[in-house]
DNA sequence: ACTTTTCAAACTGTCGACAGTCGACTGTTA
DNA sequence: TAACAGTCGACTGTCGACAGTTTGAAAAGT
């Protein structure tokens, strides 16, 4: 009987080439090797990768369903950029989405939730302490999954994960090494006392006012850039 | 100046085999052509179709993104079954779209936008008066596209549209023979008059009460059918 | 010098084919 | 008879190739 991977991964690991391209290329154009508005030649990259188009096609659509590219029929695949605009309906829907999240979390709370999310956002500060860049913002990420995971609604958080990747997009049009502050980690205490105070009104307000300054200080770069 | 297409056409007619195949795909989906939990043959559907079956797995990907179909690595796509818990996840994430939606909305009320609203209902009454089956329920979701087409939020509109597919899986999971009745048409008068209200309390109220009906009458149907 | 036309290179859309893998059927054994 | 192992068939994952289209630049005309 011989083993067909190595046992340790949960997941066994990449199965087919269209998600390791997927996620390779997620990558590439999360970290900005790719310019917004950036044509992505399948021929390039099937050669760079060194295998054939088909994955590479197939990765492209599933980029595109996340927001990532785009692509325009006979032209091929865009890397996307977003305009004020669709930046801000982004956070917009995010508001949406973390408010109805956060509702849901608050109407199931319990000691159990509490610890983990305050054990999260204990890590999360940690984390901010520290000096390495971008990581700060994955966290910040990881914690809102957690609430999104909490709200045991799975639909609600694949909305969520379709979301952060356009998120993500958003952090990384504007320049990367301006870290998000090691002050935000600490505003997400007031999160969770809006979730323990039961008033879904102050609950409603702290997403409200989080989200908010997330999203008036990615648009304060984006124009920044301009 | 030569004109690029037909100029009559908002969109250009169909241009990939792809596009064409993810629609034969969703419409045999959603008329309960293909059962639920099927599997899709690649081969078998491109041979039917006449053609290749590289387009044939790009739209099964299309509708894998749109929550129409599974894939199961090295198993092929399966069509999407929904349990109960998961359907009650599809309305409870549609709540809390429509929510943010009607919230939008209430904000920048004005007569073009009552009108218009008013004209959709209208023509709603009058098709759920015909007996045409099944479109009533396309036309109760263009109603409330329009809904998210007036909260001017272009990501909020496509986190409707990906989710308006899984629900029409819904319907097509109960029998499609059960058309929602009549008396559902003239239900969405309500919900403008919590738009004209300006109270978002009473807005989301009405809200919630539209569609927390749609969800038990979806439900229940469901029950049924076990 | 500027606009228009032409043309070739590159690219996307699509196709047929091969290899590895999974599942089902069948034959064997306790 | 039931459990198990081996084999076979079918299918997915991937690849290389061809045809039609787009694009950009070079060439021709005003």
């Amino acid at each position: 009987m011989k083993s067909t991977g190595p046992i340790s991964a949960p997941f066994p690991v990449q199965r087919n080439l269209v998600d390791q391209v997927a996620d390779y290329l997620t990558e590439a154009i999360l970290s900005s090797r790719f310019v917004p508005g950036e044509r992505l030649s399948e021929v390039a990259l099937a050669t760079d990768l060194g295998i054939s188009r088909a994955p590479v096609r197939e990765a492209a659509r599933l980029l595109e369903s996340r927001g990532l590219v785009i692509s325009r029929p006979r032209r091929g695949f865009f890397v996307r950029s977003l305009d004020a605009e669709e930046l801000s309906d982004v956070f917009d829907l995010r508001i949406g989405l973390e408010r109805h999240a956060f509702e849901r979390v608050q109407q199931r709370y319990s000691a159990a939730i509490d610890a983990r999310l305050s054990a999260a956002i204990e890590h999360l500060c940690s984390v901010a302490e520290g000096q390495r860049e971008g990581c700060r913002i994955e966290e910040d990420l990881a914690f809102h999954r957690l609430i999104f995971e909490l709200a045991d609604n799975t639909r609600l958080l694949r909305a969520f994960d379709d979301l952060s990747f356009e998120l993500r997009l958003c952090i990384a049009l504007i320049d990367r090494t301006h870290d998000i502050p090691a002050s935000i980690a600490s505003a997400h205490w007031l999160l969770l006392e809006g979730l323990r105070s039961g008033d879904p009104q102050q609950c409603r307000a702290a997403v409200d006012h989080h989200i908010g300054v997330a999203r008036d200080s990615v648009l304060a770069h984006l124009m920044d850039a301009d």
